[in-house]
RNA sequence: CGCGGUGUAGUCCAACGGCAAGACGCUCGACUGAUAAUCGAGAAACGCAGGUUCAACUCCUGCCGCCGCGACCA
C-alpha cells in the first residue's frame, strides 16, 4: 500500500528507545529496588529455587560487632556476596547465613569508656550487668552494620544472623571446650602478660601506653658450668663467662637461661685471666662500655649454634642457666618484650650500641622468654605476687617491690663482682593507661589448648603459676593438634597458593593456645575449683551440663548462679568429697568463640552442611580465625572445616599506605554510596586483583564510576535499539543472520566461556576486565558502531535489521546475566528492560551457558578485516585533519590490495562501507604486501535520511532529498 | 627483627622466557541519530643491582620501597 502523502523522514529513522535511562541515579534508585526485593521476599524466592540443586557453602566470618563499617569491611562482604550469588547463578544453592564476633575486649573497653563519660565505674556495676550493657551495645552495632551490608546490596540471611553471644552459640562453645578436654589437650599452666602491680591486674595490649622511662642497664657475667673445650680447644681449662645485657634487674633472680643466635657468630675475649663469650660484632662496643681492654684479645670464634644447650650457673643463685638458641636474638639488646622497644632504638642509636648478642632469659617475665622457655622445657618461673613483690623464696631480696629491688639487686651485684658494668638507661616502657604507672610481664596461671602433646591428666596441677607441663619440641608425634592440623592443611585448597606456606610456617612455629582471658565479656571457662581442696573439675558431662543452662538462659548463667546450681545436683569432689565450689572467673579468647563457628552455625542450621566449601577472609586471618576454626574442626572431626580459603589483600589508600580514620584517608562507605550508589563500591571490589592489596581513593573512585557509565550505556544502547523487537515473532536463525553478526555472536560466546571461568576460579577482576574490554571495544567501538546504519535507516522489519537485534538480544541477556553478581542493581534494571525476560528478578535466573564451538575462520577473517579497519580510521583521521572529511560518511575509500587480502575484501565487498562507515569504497588489485587506502570526497550528495554520500539523491519524486536506499527502506516502511 | 605478600605510563591493571596489551585520565580532533553520550588520533611505563639464557617484565640472588601478620585488637 503506498501512500500520497511522504512520511516525515525524521520519524522513519529508528532510533533507540528504552526506559532504562542514561543517568543512573544510584543514589535514589538502589534504596528502591531494595525496597522490591524486601517486599519479593528474593532470599526466600532464591532459595526455593535452589531446592535440590547441589549446595554450595561459604561460611562467613564473623566481622567484629563494635564500630560502622570501614571500606575493607565492605570490600571483604562484598567478596563474599560474589562468591555467593555467582555459585548461586552457576546453579547451586547457595545459602548465605552472616554472623557477627560479638564477645570481647574493645566492646568492654567502649563500654568502660562510656560509663566513664557517666561519670560511672565498671567497678560500681556487678557483672552482669556490665555484660547486659555489652550485650546491648553489641546489638546496636550489629544492627547498624546489618543496615549497611543490605545497603551494599549483600545477599543473605540478615533476619536471622548468627551471633556468638546467642544463647545457642555460647552453649555450643562451652561444649567445643569440653570436646577439647576429652582429647586431653586442654591444660592450665603459666603465661606472662602485661601486670599493673598497682591495680593488680592483667592488662591488655590496648590497656598499655608507653612513656619514657629510666632503667638501670647492667652488663653481668654468668659463669659457664659446661667444659667450655666443647666450645673450642682454646677454652681448655679457661674460667669462661657469658655476658648479657638487661634494663630490668629484677627479672635476673627468674633467669633460667640465655638465649643466643644459632646464626650469629659470638667470640669468646680475655679480660684478666677471664675470658667473656658476646656476640662477635659487639665484642669492641661492650669492651668499651665495660671499661676492658681496648682491642681485647679473642681466643675462639663459633657460631651461637655451637653453645646450644651448654649450661651456665646462675650469676648469684645456685642454679642452672641454659643456654639456648633462638631466632628472636638480635644484636641490639635484650629481647624482653618489655624492652622489644629498646631493640630498634638502641639499633638506630650506633654510637651507643646496648646489649651483648646474650639474652637473659626469665620465661615468666617476657614474651620472647616464654616461647623458648616453653620450647626448651624450662619452668614458667615467676616469683613475683600480685603486688610485684618478690616471693619468699627469692634469697636477699624477698618481700621487695621490684622496682624498689631493682638498686639493691645492682649493688649486690657489684659487691659479688658479678656486674661488669651499670648505666642509667632511658627508654620508652609500658605504663597502665589507668594509674599511668609503669607495669611489669608477669606469668600468671592460664588455661591452654596443648599443640603437641595429648595429657594424661586433664588439668595440670599449677601452684602460684608454675607450669609442671612436659613441652615436647616433636611436631611428628601423632595424635597431637599440630601434627594433625599440618596434615590438613595440605588437603585444603589454598587461594592464593601461597597460603599454605604461609599456614604451615605459622602452625609450626605457633606456642601452644592460651584461651583464657581475664575478663568479663565473653564465654565463661567453664571449670569448677573445689572449694576445700582447690582440686579443678573440667570434666566433659559437667560442661555439657552447664552447656545446657546456657542454652536456656545464655552464658550469662555463669554470672547469675552460684557454682552448686550450675553444678549436677549433689556433684562431689573426687579427691576430698566436699560439695563446695568456686567458679572460674577468666572467659575464653574470642577467637575460641570464633573458631566454633563451623559447628555452632554449620551443623545447626538444615540449609547448610559442614564442612564448608568456602572461607574468605583477609590475609590477617591465618593466624586468627583461619586457625581458631582449623584447630576446632580438628578437635570436633579430626579434619579442617573448608575445602577452600581464599585470601584476600587490604584497602590502601592511592599512595599504598594503609587506610586509618586518623590519618584522614580513609574513603567511607556510606559517603561513596550517598555520593554515586553501592554499585560504585562492588564495582570497584572487581576492578582490581583483590588477591593483593587494593586501593582506594576519590579519585580511583571515579575512575570506577566512569567504567560503570561505560558498562551501562552499552548496556543502553543493546536495549534501546530493542525497541519493537518481539523475541518470538522477530528472530532471525543464526544460519540466516548477517557475517557481522554471526561474528558478535561468537565474540559473545569468547567472553561468556572467558567470564564463566573467571567466576568458577574467583578472579572476579577478570569477570570484569572480560566484561569491560567487550563492552567497549568489541561492542561500542566496533560492533555497535557498524550496525548503526542498519539498525536506525532500514525498515524496521526488514530481515538485516532483525538479525542484528536477535544479536543484541542475546548479547543483552548476557551482559544482565554476567554483571548479575556484581551490578546487582543495574543487572537486574537492564533485565527488566529486555523482553524475553522470564524470572520476576536477575537474580533468580542462572548464569548463560557458552558452547564449544572455536569459531578460528570466522575470528581469523574479522581479526584481518578489524587490522585493516584500523589502518583505514588511521587515513580517515588524517583526511580529517587536512579538512578534506568531516564524518567519515562523508569518505569515499580506494582499496587497493592483493591475494589473500583482495579475496578476503572481495568476498565482503558489500559490507565494507558498514565496516569502515563511509559512503563509498572502490577496491582494485593493486601491487605490494599491504593494503593501500585513499581517501577521497565521496560523490554525490547527502542523504536527508541516512546521511550517506549518493549521486542518486533526488531519483525519487516522493523523497527527493533522500538516496536509493533510503528509498527503498521507505518503500518497505509503506507497506507495513 | 622474623614470616608472608607486593612493586609495569598520572591511575587501575595484562602479558607459555620471544615486538610491553587494554582501559581511565590527559592533549588534539570528529560528530550532534547511544547526546551530561558516541567515535577517532596522539603522548606516556617494567623500583635498583647482579646472575642464568641466543633471548628476562617473566626464572634465581641481593638491595630498596610499600602492605599484612607476629598482641588478652579482631
Amino acid at each position: 500500500m503506498s501512500t500520497e502523502t511522504p512520511l516525515d523522514l525524521k520519524k522513519t529513522v529508528n532510533l533507540p528507545k528504552t526506559a532504562f535511562s542514561q543517568k543512573a541515579n544510584l543514589a535514589q534508585s538502589e534504596p528502591a529496588r531494595l525496597e522490591k526485593w524486601s517486599r519479593l521476599d528474593l532470599y526466600r524466592l532464591i532459595r526455593r529455587a535452589g531446592e535440590g540443586r547441589p549446595k554450595f557453602i561459604l561460611h562467613d566470618g564473623p566481622p567484629y560487632a563494635n564500630a560502622d563499617i570501614h571500606f575493607g569491611t565492605a570490600m571483604n562482604k562484598i567478596l563474599k556476596d560474589l562468591v555467593v550469588r555467582s555459585r548461586t547463578m552457576m546453579g547451586y544453592d547457595s545459602p548465605y547465613v552472616p554472623g557477627y564476633d560479638c564477645h570481647g575486649l574493645p566492646i568492654e573497653t567502649h563500654v568502660e569508656k562510656a560509663l566513664e563519660k557517666k561519670g560511672k565505674k565498671k567497678s560500681d556495676l556487678n557483672l552482669e550487668t556490665f555484660r547486659r550493657i555489652c550485650r546491648e551495645h553489641a546489638e546496636n552495632a550489629l544492627k547498624s552494620q546489618t543496615r549497611d551490608f543490605k545497603r551494599l546490596g549483600i545477599l543473605g540471611e540478615w533476619d536471622d544472623p548468627y551471633l556468638t553471644m546467642s544463647n545457642h552459640y555460647e552453649a555450643e562453645t562451652a561444649r567445643m571446650f569440653a570436646r577439647f578436654v576429652e582429647r586431653g589437650w586442654v591444660y592450665k599452666g603459666a603465661r606472662p602478660v602485661y601486670w599493673c602491680i598497682k591495680d593488680q591486674t592483667a592488662l591488655a595490649e590496648a590497656e598499655v601506653e608507653y612513656h619514657q622511662h629510666t632503667s638501670p642497664s647492667v652488663y653481668v657475667k654468668f659463669p659457664l658450668q659446661s667444659d667450655p673445650a666443647a666450645i673450642d680447644p682454646a677454652l681448655a681449662g679457661r674460667k669462661v663467662f657469658v655476658l648479657i645485657w638487661t634494663t630490668t634487674p629484677w627479672t635476673l633472680p627468674a633467669n633460667l637461661g640465655i638465649a643466643v643466635h644459632p646464626d650469629f657468630e659470638y667470640s669468646a675475649f680475655e679480660y684478666g685471666d677471664e675470658v667473656y663469650i658476646v656476640a662477635s660484632e659487639l665484642v669492641e662496643s661492650v669492651a668499651a662500655k665495660c671499661g676492658l681492654d681496648a682491642a681485647p684479645k679473642v681466643l675462639a670464634r663459633f657460631p651461637g649454634s655451637k653453645l646450644d644447650r651448654l649450661e651456665c650457673r646462675h650469676a648469684w643463685l645456685d642454679r642452672t642457666s641454659l643456654l639456648m638458641v633462638g631466632e628472636h636474638v638480635t644484636l641490639g639488646g635484650e629481647a624482653d618484650a618489655e624492652t622489644e622497644l629498646d631493640v630498634s632504638e638502641a639499633q638506630k642509636k650506633s654510637d651507643s650500641k646496648a646489649g651483648t648478642g646474650c639474652v637473659h632469659t626469665a620465661p615468666g617475665h617476657g614474651h620472647d622468654d616464654f616461647v623458648i622457655g616453653k620450647r626448651y622445657g624450662l619452668e614458667i618461673y615467676c616469683p613475683v605476687d600480685n603486688a610485684g613483690r618478690f616471693t619468699p623464696e627469692v634469697e636477699h631480696f624477698a618481700g621487695q617491690r621490684v622496682f624498689d629491688a631493682n638498686d639493691l639487686i645492682v649493688e649486690f651485684m657489684r659487691e659479688r663482682g658479678v656486674l661488669l658494668f651499670s648505666e642509667r638507661y632511658e627508654h620508652r616502657y609500658p605504663h597502665c593507661w589507668r594509674c599511668k604507672n609503669p607495669v611489669i610481664f608477669r606469668a600468671t596461671p592460664q588455661w591452654f589448648i596443648a599443640m603437641d602433646q595429648a595429657h594424661r591428666d586433664l588439668v595440670e596441677k599449677d601452684e602460684d603459676g608454675r607450669d609442671r607441663t612436659n613441652f615436647t619440641d616433636n611436631p611428628s608425634e601423632t595424635g597431637s593438634l599440630r601434627s594433625a592440623a599440618l596434615e590438613q592443611i595440605e588437603r585444603v585448597n589454598w587461594i592464593p597458593a601461597w597460603g599454605v606456606d604461609r599456614m604451615r610456617n605459622m602452625l609450626k612455629g605457633r606456642p601452644d593456645w592460651c584461651v583464657s582471658r581475664q575478663r568479663v565479656w565473653g564465654v565463661s571457662i567453664p571449670v569448677f575449683y573445689c572449694a576445700k581442696c582447690t582440686e579443678a573439675v573440667a570434666d566433659p558431662a559437667v560442661i555439657h551440663h552447664v552447656a545446657d543452662i546456657f542454652e536456656r538462659e545464655s552464658g550469662d548463667a555463669w554470672y547469675t548462679h552460684s557454682a552448686q546450681e550450675l553444678l549436677p545436683e549433689g556433684y562431689t569432689c573426687k579427691g576430698c568429697g566436699a560439695q563446695e565450689w568456686t567458679k572460674e572467673s577468666d572467659i575464653l579468647d574470642v577467637w575460641f568463640d570464633s573458631g566454633v563457628s563451623s559447628i555452632a552455625v554449620l551443623e545447626n542450621r538444615e540449609e547448610l552442611r559442614w564442612p564448608a566449601d568456602v572461607y574468605l577472609e583477609g590475609g590477617d586471618q591465618f593466624r586468627g580465625w583461619f586457625n581458631s576454626s582449623l584447630m576446632v574442626g580438628i578437635a570436633a572431626h579430626d579434619r579442617a572445616p573448608y575445602n577452600t580459603v581464599i585470601t584476600h589483600g587490604w584497602t590502601l589508600d592511592a599512595q599504598g599506605r594503609a587506610m586509618h580514620k586518623s590519618a584522614g584517608n580513609a574513603v567511607e562507605p556510606e559517603k561513596v554510596i550517598k555520593q554515586s550508589g553501592a554499585e560504585t563500591i562492588r564495582l570497584w571490589c572487581v576492578s582490581s586483583n583483590y588477591f593483593d592489596d587494593m586501593r582506594g581513593s576519590d579519585e580511583i573512585l571515579q575512575r570506577v564510576t566512569d567504567g560503570y557509565r561505560k558498562l551501562r550505556n552499552t548496556a543502553r544502547f543493546a536495549l534501546g535499539n530493542l525497541d519493537g523487537f518481539d523475541p518470538a515473532r522477530d528472530s532471525v536463525p543464526v544460519e540466516e543472520m548477517e557475517e557481522i553478526d554471526r561474528w558478535a555472536l561468537a565474540e559473545l560466546n569468547r567472553v561468556t566461556k572467558e567470564v564463566l571461568a573467571a567466576y568458577e576460579a574467583y578472579e572476579f577482576h577478570n569477570v570484569y576486565r572480560a566484561l569491560y574490554n567487550f563492552a567497549t571495544v568489541t561492542l561500542s567501538a566496533r560492533y555497535f558502531d557498524i550496525i548503526k546504519d542498519r539498525l536506525y535507516t532500514f525498515a524496521p522489519r526488514n530481515k538485516a535489521r532483525r538479525s542484528a537485534q536477535t544479536v543484541l538480544l542475546q548479547i543483552g541477556d548476557a551482559l544482565a546475566r554476567l554483571l548479575g553478581p556484581i551490578l546487582v542493581f543495574t543487572a537486574d534494571e537492564i533485565w527488566e528492560n529486555l523482553p524475553n525476560r522470564t524470572e520476576p528478578s536477575i537474580h533468580l535466573a542462572l548464569f548463560p551457558t557458552a558452547n564449544d564451538e572455536r569459531h578460528e575462520a570466522l575470528f581469523a577473517e574479522w581479526d584481518r578485516l578489524f587490522a585493516i579497519r584500523d589502518d583505514v580510521l588511521r587515513a580517515l583521521e588524517e583526511a580529517r585533519v587536512a579538512k578534506q572529511i568531516g564524518s567519515s560518511l562523508e569518505a569515499k575509500l580506494t582499496l587497493g590490495a592483493s591475494g589473500d587480502a583482495l579475496a578476503l575484501l572481495q568476498k565482503h565487498q558489500k559490507d565494507l562501507r558498514y565496516l569502515f562507515i563511509v559512503s563509498q569504497i572502490e577496491l582494485g588489485e593493486a601491487k605490494g604486501a599491504g593494503v593501500s587506502i585513499t581517501i577521497s570526497v565521496a560523490d554525490g550528495k547527502k542523504c536527508e535520511r541516512c546521511w550517506n554520500y549518493s549521486k542518486r539523491v533526488g531519483e525519487s519524486d516522493v523523497y527527493p532529498t533522500v538516496c536509493e536506499r533510503c528509498v527503498a527502506a521507505l518503500a518497505e516502511i509503506e507497506q507495513e
